[in-house]
DNA sequence: CTCGATCTGATACCTAAGTAGTAGGGTCTG
DNA sequence: CAGACCCTACTACTTAGGTATCAGATCGAG
């Protein structure tokens, strides 16, 4: 087997697991293939060239990318969407063609699988599974931004905090994933708020028992305590 | 002609400008005709029947309806949308089985054309461009609300009031609509605040020659003034 | 016209969350 | 291993916004 081969063979998983494409079935997976191009960030990187944004539509394989709003006089951030694999960004420049007032920036490395713009939108058309994948891919990030806002206005730090750490545990391994290795900063951006005052908010949840907080690292201690922190305010 | 003819017309006029069907054409208008039919509700009723949301989709003809979450603790609230002619509810119904966890209430009296949404969600396969109406829809929402959540948390409260304000004016006639006859409460959950405090920023806006304040009457006297409130946080 | 309901305008008070600053570990790199 | 940099922990301070309450308008139903 030659290594296009192998490669080619992991983009088709790849590209089956996917949550647009995951019903297309293996002849059109290789329709498309031809038309797709893998592309790697290193960590930390902004996406500050928007043009490649607005122009490419993006599978995420590997890593974390953030999808964020800025302040640009405080300097504030706060992140909208955390992605990771099998994801796809950013599905707003599919659906018109305004600007998406965003950034974009990978927390880890991030390997995607990237096609232009235009064929993705023909794409749906041709195949209705996508279409009917589409929205209701749509359906859960309108209800999450949804949340979200609802959450700023009606919930307090602690809570958002509380609610945060339990929507990010894995189901099957009960560990805490994907937020688990962020710092106190990315932390806040999630929840709307500052780093400090999320740190104030885990100190506490470390004086009670609740969490494990180390340098990067979050670790649930008590899940029951975790729970009625969010109960008692509902 | 006969009065039902009379109201045919009516429908087909009010169908044709509605955001997600206005690009059929006649012959088609015609055949979803026979499927819808005209309800009303009166001023202020909240819509707690939450299965006639789930089962049928609302094509909105006249008067203003908001959606809004509800934190039954506090029985604070707040408006995500606020819908009036053209719009329909709840897109979200449409693409997914789940339930969408807000509450509906008429502010006016309100007039609709409603669907069982196994239809509608027909139609939007059988007639594509329904779906390409949906998806900028779809767009307009997402934006929106993203841009709420961004406003909560990097916004202050004077500034989003003068931006909701802002955004309210009718571009022709230069008047403020929508939003100029509502309650300071109504106000409020609009910008995800409370009475109080919206009140007590009209107060200063009247003071420093904004705005004319009345009861359940806004007015805008010195726009430039209002734009300056906004550019100078920005 | 009157009564009750609703909306406004104003006061005073309280608190959660943002801000600033600082000291001290950790980590990485040359 | 030295220095730079990043994270964390903690303190002290400020403030915008929420809460509570009340009196006076305004409205509308009967």
């Amino acid at each position: 087997m030659k290594v296009d081969d192998k490669k080619r063979n992991r983009y088709i998983k790849d590209l089956k697991e996917n949550c647009l494409l995951k019903d297309l079935d293996q002849e059109e997976i290789n329709i498309l293939l031809k038309e797709i191009s893998e592309e790697s960030w290193p960590k930390n990187t902004c996406l500050i060239d928007r043009e490649k944004v607005r122009r490419r539509f993006h599978f995420i394989i590997e890593g974390r990318l953030k999808i964020y709003k800025l302040d640009p006089l405080t300097g504030r951030e706060f992140t909208l969407f955390l992605l990771s694999r099998n994801d796809v960004f950013d599905v707003l420049s599919l659906l018109d063609d305004y600007e998406h007032d965003v950034f974009y920036e990978s927390l880890d490395r991030v390997t995607i699988l990237t096609v232009p713009l235009e064929i993705m939108r023909k794409w749906i058309e041709i195949y209705p599974v996508i279409n009917k994948n589409l929205l209701p891919y749509l359906a859960v990030k309108m209800r999450q931004v949804e949340e979200y806002a609802a959450g700023i206005i009606l919930t307090d730090i602690p809570t958002r905090l509380a609610k945060l750490i339990l929507s990010n545990i894995n189901s099957t391994s009960h560990k805490l994933e994907l937020i688990n290795d962020l710092s106190d900063e990315e932390l806040a951006h999630l929840i709307g708020s500052t780093r400090a005052v999320v740190n104030r908010h885990l100190q506490e949840f470390k004086k009670d028992g609740t969490l494990n907080v180390g340098r990067k690292k979050l670790e649930i201690r008590d899940l029951e305590l975790l729970l009625r922190k969010i109960e008692k305010k509902e």
